[in-house]
DNA sequence: TTGAGTATAGCAAACGTTTTCGCAAATGTC
DNA sequence: GACATTTGCGAAAACGTTTGCTATACTCAA
């Protein structure tokens, strides 16, 4: 039973209608009024509903974000750039995580159009992203990618050029000597995944180098990239540099060389892809090509925010940022 | 211009009202005219709206989750135990971070209000949680805290037992004949932080001991666990183990030690609270004392829809969960 | 045939706002 | 002092649902 407009509207002996104007400020009340309205309010202990205003404005201040795993640090930070953005905006973020389930994905994109909000920020699980656009083309809602550039010309995102990392990344150990570079991946259909690993493949090349390691996939976990590089490590052809698809892979894969009984990076060096903030512990020091992580998450902030404001404006905008090279301990030259 | 019940109800012929029961399997409407308005709801793509209904029905199924920052790796854990458990039962969760500002936990709190989400569950930025009490003893939104526990004995919670982690670390540390222990702690008016401490003190009066190191503080970063150990080691009376008040600051302890020559654990044995999991990094390998995270949200989630789904039953629930002690490697006894 | 009972479906109010339109009183203009 | 303009506020519709009550049309027993 909480205080509505109409009882302050019973209280200060004025039409429900005054009461709304003069709480927003509407400049047909009188400042007399409005102070007294106010007041009242404020002792009355007044909270607006925002769920009926959104229904008459149609916007509900809240944005979805939609992320694979929370639990891998790289997206903590992101969703920490969205939501302090968002927060400055005055909106606030639905939080979703697919566990990289595309069901789940599915689920959450329908209960937020259920839900009203007034954009979409999604870093999509898988490469096909046909169930995204499909749910959202009628368009009044405005999506974001971010951590992923799709196909699509006329999708807006935000993401760091997995190309490019992957190239980056492979291009630094082939300088250092390295020539035979394994690959261990995450998911397989992910399409960031997909591009580092082009960019490693392309790098090999332009090397001269074809590729000697047959591609691993698995999850983005730690787990994985350890069990994959036990895998790896059993036939006789050991790498000298492994670059994993990110960190978190990373610092599997190290553990799994180390246990094997090799050093890092003085027998094998390892690479990673984010920079996750764990890479830069002295214990660790990853050598890594980091992403501008909080920043891709307030560059989506910011874009779907504008979108929602002027939604006449269907011009996609596209953000691409620069992956940048981190050089620590874990990789050397041979 | 989505599509609406009364569209459908056009389409078909009824009246809106059918519609919505025929839509929600009501029984009063035949098996027929639901297959048919099911099937066209379908094809016209409706998705109902939320927001409408939750105007009448009061219910939004969301749930707001209050947390300091979910850059520490504890959080992003329990906030996936809470956002799965809540998931699965139909409610999505709306993602607030304070950074540790009160100012930003009230206006977050206000906000969910003026959402008019189901119920909150909030880990408090600091100790004074009688803006939280305030905000809702109305009180029909049910709240939990997490990773807190109130003294106010109305309060429902979800909590490792603070006191007897800082116990646990400290006589772990003790019978490894470890007499010189300096804390390094968090935030100073945190609640968990200060427990911990007390935790801390009481086990080494327990021993005999009393408080040889002036407690420091500073935030939960590992850049503070850093800075405050380098001010520690400044002067001469060095500790022969610290006990941290999280992993996170264990790690820039770890890294501050180890900076100033010494070596962690041969020189002085390094304990945290938490276990995160980078502390299970081999690498890393942290001594810590481990809280069942995920878990702590999943409960606090199961508590709160609980009490979502059972308005009437007003009397609080305490959950007290068990820490575990995890021997690693950054402690050794002398 | 009548009356009660049951299966379906419609009417209209309600949820708490915002907003369009209109109207009366106050003020300004000559 | 007559008219136009401004100021301040109220009435009521609208947003998209749900739901209590009512109404119709059957069925079936007496």
């Amino acid at each position: 039973m909480s205080v509505t407009i109409k009882d302050i509207a019973k209280a200060a002996n004025v039409s429900y209608a005054t009461v709304s104007r003069a709480l927003s400020d509407h400049p047909d009340i009188s400042e007399e009024t409005k102070k007294k309205i106010k007041k009242l309010a404020k002792d009355m202990g007044y909270t607006p509903n925002i769920i009926a205003r959104s229904l008459i404005t149609k916007a509900t201040k809240t944005i979805g974000l939609i992320i694979p795993d929370i639990t891998n640090p790289f997206f903590p930070e992101v969703a920490q750039g969205v939501e302090s953005y968002a927060y400055d905006n005055g909106y606030t973020v639905l939080l979703c995580t697919t566990n990289w389930q595309i069901d789940r994905e599915k689920r959450y994109l329908k209960a937020l159009r259920s839900k009203m909000v007034d954009g979409i920020i999604i870093a999509p699980a898988i490469d096909d992203i046909s169930h995204i656009i499909s749910n959202f083309n009628g368009g009044d809602t405005p999506v974001v990618f971010v951590t992923y550039s799709p196909d699509d010309p006329d999708c807006s995102f935000v993401a760091t050029d997995d190309y490019k990392c992957g190239f980056m990344a492979t291009e630094y150990l082939l300088k250092l000597g390295h020539r035979n570079i394994a690959y261990i991946g995450g998911l397989e259909n992910s399409s960031s995944d997909r591009r580092r690993f082009e960019g490693y493949r392309e790098a090999l090349k332009s090397y001269g180098l074809q590729l000697r390691y047959s591609p691993m996939h698995g999850q983005f976990k730690q787990m994985s990239g350890y069990e994959l590089t036990k895998e790896l490590l059993i036939y006789n052809d050991i790498p000298t540099a492994i670059l994993a698809g990110n960190d978190v892979l990373a610092l599997g894969v190290i553990q799994a060389v180390e246990e094997f009984g090799l050093k890092v990076p003085d027998s094998v060096s390892v690479m990673g892809i984010d920079d996750i903030s764990f890479a830069s512990f002295d214990k660790i020091s990853l050598t890594t090509v980091a992403q501008p992580k909080v920043k891709i998450g307030q560059l989506a902030a910011e874009i779907i925010i504008q979108k929602i404001n002027s939604p006449q404006d269907k011009t996609p905008v596209k953000k691409v940022l620069e992956p940048r090279l981190i050089i620590r301990r874990t990789c050397r030259s041979i």
